[in-house]
DNA sequence: CGGCAAATTGACACATCTCAAAGCCTGTGG
DNA sequence: CCACAGGCTTTGAGATGTGTCAATTTGCCG
């Protein structure tokens, strides 16, 4: 249940065994989500903390007129909801991105662990500010970006991120968003969406069907997509 | 040096009287900045963190081809650089935006400091998850708001985050910096901003000169830019 | 008064959106 | 095994939005 978890915080610092038994021994409740259904609410006070078990999720907010917009992805391994400890009110919604499971932590076991086990708790605070950091990658992709780097670039991020849980074979992983949805993320319409991910066909940059996407050459589209895998802090130290 | 600081806090929880303690005794340096020099440098590893105490910073980010986007905006009071904590490399710099103080806090001090005060550990936690959140709706104002809705929604922002820090004199506040900056905060070039100001102007939703906002009718301009203050955390409450 | 940074304007090229239709793929029922 | 429905992808065409370039104006400071 945690496996993907302790994968990544233990790309990012040693956790004793000690810790590992801490984590593995919080209370969870374990929830299955159809494509669409949210995980979380916008403007609800969760008592409790999900962390993607499998599948693929999104952080959406929703304007007055109906547009939609997602200002994360998380794969499992992604302890998603940790800002609602501290947030208290949820300012966005987590949905699922095709069926997924979760796993619910109450607020009151996590407050214990952390005051319990401080360096754990820091690993804890880590991952939001590292959610914060993808966040900053995905303002500067939306602003400054073309569309194609931008595109390029969500597919380096989730190629790394993916590969930290092992989730990537060889080239290639799985990535069940619709053209739809990745127009949500990119900020686009999508009739855009579409041409700009044939033109990273066109450009020998990707290949992406039926939910699968195949990196040719990871430096190529690296250097096409301006990427620093820096925001992702992937190294391994004291925090 | 800490006021606006622990405004921020009080505003969101209970802080007692050791606990603010705390908070001024911690060992400080205080440095002043020119407009556009950095206080922090992408890539760098930063030993100390950094608060504002006078004057507006923002988080940068730089392409490889000269482009720039600011991440965020901070305002004295914001303890902008808590993140480096976690982080240990930075994946942005942050940048003074006109004349501004700073005081800069060793990582042992805080370190020691959240162990021995937990509690205050998780309002520096909370700090970073709203910078998160601030984020969020960054991303949404870029990928879904028109560019007058976005600038509009900014203002929103910047009025009640300044209001905090008893920074808001009646309906006007100060806010210095240039439309070249304010491109790169929303993603536009600046002639359209220019244009997208002067169309707020016209449509009496606010008045922008010399560095000076004022805001005719707070109401009128939340409900042009679909602004919902949730996402900053106003409530004071238990964390 | 002269000089410089910031704000403003105009004209034109190009990017992106919207609307609407067609094509493709998959699962289901007959 | 085939026909069909529904969701997703792809295409075309015209309307808008936004960027770039280059010039002008404004405001402040020495």
């Amino acid at each position: 249940m945690f496996g993907r978890l302790l994968k990544q915080l233990e790309r990012r610092d040693r956790v004793s065994e000690e810790e590992r038994l801490l984590v593995e021994r919080l209370p969870v409740t374990r929830r299955s989500f159809q494509n669409g259904q949210e995980l979380v609410q916008e403007g609800s006070r969760p008592g409790e903390s999900c962390l993607v078990i499998s599948g693929f999720t999104a952080r959406a907010q929703l304007m007055r007129d109906g547009k939609r917009q997602f200002t994360a992805v998380h794969i499992p391994g992604d302890f998603v909801d940790l800002h609602a400890l501290m947030l208290k009110i949820m300012d966005h919604s987590v949905v699922a991105l095709g069926p997924c499971e979760a796993a619910f932590i109450p607020h009151a076991s996590l407050i214990a662990l952390i005051e319990s086990a401080p360096h754990l708790g820091r690993l804890f605070w880590l991952s939001t500010v590292i959610d914060a950091a993808i966040q900053r990658s995905w303002i500067t992709n939306l602003g400054r970006r073309s569309p194609s780097q931008h595109i390029a670039h969500l597919v380096c991020e989730l190629y790394l991120r993916l590969e930290v849980v092992g989730l990537v074979e060889g080239p290639s992983f799985n990535f069940s968003a619709t053209q739809t949805e990745v127009a949500d993320m990119v900020g686009l319409s999508l009739v855009h969406v579409n041409r700009t991910i044939q033109e990273l066909r066109a450009e020998q940059l990707l290949s992406w069907r039926n939910g699968t996407i195949t990196i040719n050459d990871f430096n190529r589209l690296v250097s096409y997509a301006d990427f620093d895998a820096t925001y992702l802090s992937l190294n391994k130290e004291p925090r």
